[in-house]
DNA sequence: GGTAATCTGGAACGGTCGGTCTAAGGATGT
DNA sequence: ACATCCTTAGACCGACCGTTCCAGATTACC
């Protein structure tokens, strides 16, 4: 009997989540939602309830497709050392070739969080954590597959790793200097020596 | 004749700079400025003109005063490569301390930095250049004074230190763990080998 | 056709924002 | 006393915000 629903949410979340990447929390307002999905502003709000909860939704598909899309997988790859310099690599190339559009949403959200906002700041946390935990296993795979020296502490690579990749996003959106972010590429491969 | 002012300029500045770096740019209100300088609005409006243009003059004021406050002066410093270590060990401490609001305002801008803002952009990429070249000061000094081995390549190794100084800045904002911090101060360290 | 669910556009509400302005009052000098 | 400048509080404006609500159109199934 009933109408069927004419979006897929889907597809509407993931227009939203565009938006959410390119400008950030508060400066996105659910009227430029609601013109970028063209869904009207009256079903967005029935089909996601609040920006907030609109938000965190996108955050959370965010996190489960930037794996895939934003770096190259570092759980699976066959070669790990060489899997982790090309995720710093991605950045160069993206500097590169003049994306500006589509920040790293999770970064972004980092800075812009509210101390009152424990849900948001939850789900950052965890993504940065598991982030690290991608590190760690890949150092740990190269460990173990001889590709990397035996003597580096996977753990504290791992965590020298994150920051590194946190400074650079920082930098590709104040100082998108291809040069510069070459250099710190260069220094982190020595993170990563050979036996 | 006239009355003199009855609030200093370089007060309300400060003041004014304290809760943009607590909030940020966007998320700071004129009527909060007032409130938190103690100076009417008309008064602010007045003495700094736009809310722009007050930012713009908080940002200068900012990394005029940061060098000296924010870090131990890296350029003048006896032993460069304490001095550097300090840099981020003093970030760490922060953390402990439970240090919350202040935060670095330099990054806060970057992040919140829209595209259309060429005056912050130039100054945040200025101040982020000044910051590169104090780290690249300290590594050169460090190794004429034979602190640091000879082969390690200053530029390179003072961009990753940016780099590395920037994604920490992240992490005290997201993930205030120590354990996680001081693995980095550690491999920090480990740019900067002795001789 | 009827009915139930969904979509849309737009009106409306209360709130905050940046910014301007004005009237009243204080402090200073002559 | 007087003129001069500064400061203040507050009203006011237009814009945008998140959010709610509703009338009407549209689509599906019986």
């Amino acid at each position: 009997m009933p109408r069927k629903k004419t979006f897929t949410i889907e597809f509407a979340l993931t227009k939203a989540l565009e938006l959410f990447r390119a400008r950030g929390y508060r400066a996105t307002s659910m009227r430029d939602i609601a013109k970028h999905t063209g869904v009207s502003r009256s079903s967005v709000y029935a089909t996601f309830g609040d920006k907030h909860a609109l938000f965190l939704q996108a955050l959370r598909l965010d996190s489960e497709i930037s794996p895939s899309a934003g770096l190259p997988d570092l759980t699976a790859a066959a070669a790990p050392r060489q899997a982790i310099i090309d995720v710093f690599e991605s950045l160069v190339t993206e500097v590169g070739a003049g994306r500006s559009d589509d920040h790293n949403l999770l970064i972004n959200t980092a800075m812009e969080l509210l101390p009152s906002d424990l849900e948001v700041a939850a789900m950052v946390r965890g993504a940065l954590t598991e982030l690290e935990g991608s590190f760690r296993g890949a150092v740990e795979r190269g460990i173990a597959s001889a590709e990397i020296a035996r003597q580096v502490d996977a753990t504290q690579v791992a965590r020298c790793l994150l920051s590194l990749f946190l400074g650079m996003q920082v930098l590709v959106r104040s100082r998108p200097d291809e040069s510069l972010l070459r250099a710190v590429v260069n220094q982190a491969e020595a993170l990563l020596p050979a036996p």
